[in-house]
DNA sequence: CGCACGCTTGAAGCGCGTCAAAAAAGGTGG
DNA sequence: CCACCTTTTTTGACGCGCTTCAAGCGTGCG
């Protein structure tokens, strides 16, 4: 919570980062400051003031969405490198928080007419990937989608042999639209056929990713 | 598949469009051509060359992505005023296809900077939308996707007790993550309920919006 | 050590999918 | 306008996949 209100008050304050925003965001900014959150703090959450975004300089985050009795919906994970806090109003209508210790770079979305091309191309990709989640929620079965999350992670962290897995069954279930039962069944049926390692429940070794892609097409 | 070539080569072909994008998106064109469409008629598919982006100008379109073996999701409906088509690479990942008889005007994604804030915009708005409709149907049960589906069409069409649906079944139901059996089953519920009128199965008449509202959170 | 928390595994129930068929709507030609 | 066909929608019966409920298991931390 702490942390959290510095993330805002930083951000929005201090107009010197103005000029770094797009060599920051292609990865060649000046040495910056971090913010820090702990394991489950909030970074912001529906109502805060958005027109900041964030880059994951470690650790990871999940953006997500409540209904009223308590369901929740992941939207999305992002990993370290990853980009994410853009919205098209002037506040958020999500959560974001970090799932381990996590570290964010803030920019200012409206700061420089320079990064908008770049900004369009980091909506797009974002918009993209909520639409193609939306066919593994939609139409995979159980199985399927815990396949594709496999891959999709695995692939986003450049590992496919050791993948590790910042988020609880919890969030993988909230994430996928199942319960942590199915994701821990699903888990035990691809270590069973052989397709993967779970030295600890945290941690993956795919064995046969052709394989798996087959799987869930 | 004839006037969707016509599409793209009038799209990409003509410069003379350039000057006008920034006002058309507006509203403010000049009279302006519109393509055609029939009904179920493809405007784009995968492979297609992107970097055109349209507004319907009268009918409807559905955006969606198939698996192998034929499960289809539709991720987006785009009615009249709404725009729909860009994607941050060079190729269409996607399908859109007209579900009515559909005319659409055209506009070059990469014609004009001064596009590219309003272009900015309208993609956080459709990355939005995919990302509640992650939560609709991730987490919602197959009542409440139908209702959240009816409110939301309806809104879009900006009278809610009378409403047109331009879709069949089988979009709803590719749409919302079921099948055509649950959602004509869902529709009878509404209607013996007393919430809705369906004088024919494509004109639903909500009765009691507000206690729709409160079905689905 | 012992409690707490996350994960796994089992058993039972239910919501939704599947299969099947009837009913309604739309389209065509006479 | 009606007869005939096709397509869409509705309705019913049944089965399965996933959820729910419940109990064990492993691991970390005070």
């Amino acid at each position: 919570m702490h942390a959290s209100f510095n993330a805002a008050t930083i951000a929005l304050s201090a107009p010197k980062f103005g000029s770094q925003f797009p060599a920051a965001v292609t990865g060649f900014a000046k040495p910056q400051l971090i913010i820090n959150f702990a394991a489950d703090e909030e970074i912001y959450g529906p109502g805060d003031k958005a027109g900041t975004f964030y880059k994951v300089a470690y650790g990871a985050v999940r953006i997500c969405r409540l209904l009223t009795d308590g369901r929740r919906q992941i939207i999305a994970f992002h990993l370290a490198g990853e980009t994410f806090g853009f919205e098209p109003g002037l506040t958020h209508g999500f959560f974001a928080e970090a799932i381990t210790e996590t570290g964010l770079r803030a920019f200012n979305q409206y700061e420089s007419a320079e990064t908008s091309h770049e900004l369009l191309s980091l909506a797009l990709n974002e918009m993209v990937r909520a639409q193609e989640h939306l066919l593994v929620v939609g139409r995979q079965t159980a199985f399927e989608r815990i396949i594709s999350f496999l891959l999709d992670i695995s692939s986003r962290q450049g590992d496919l042999e050791h993948t590790e897995l910042p988020m609880s069954r919890i969030d993988i279930a909230d994430y996928l639209g199942m319960t942590i039962e199915t994701v821990s069944r699903a888990f035990a049926k691809l270590r069973q056929d052989g397709y993967i390692n779970l030295p600890n429940a945290r941690t993956v070794e795919i064995r046969r990713g052709h394989a798996l892609r087959d799987l869930c097409e």
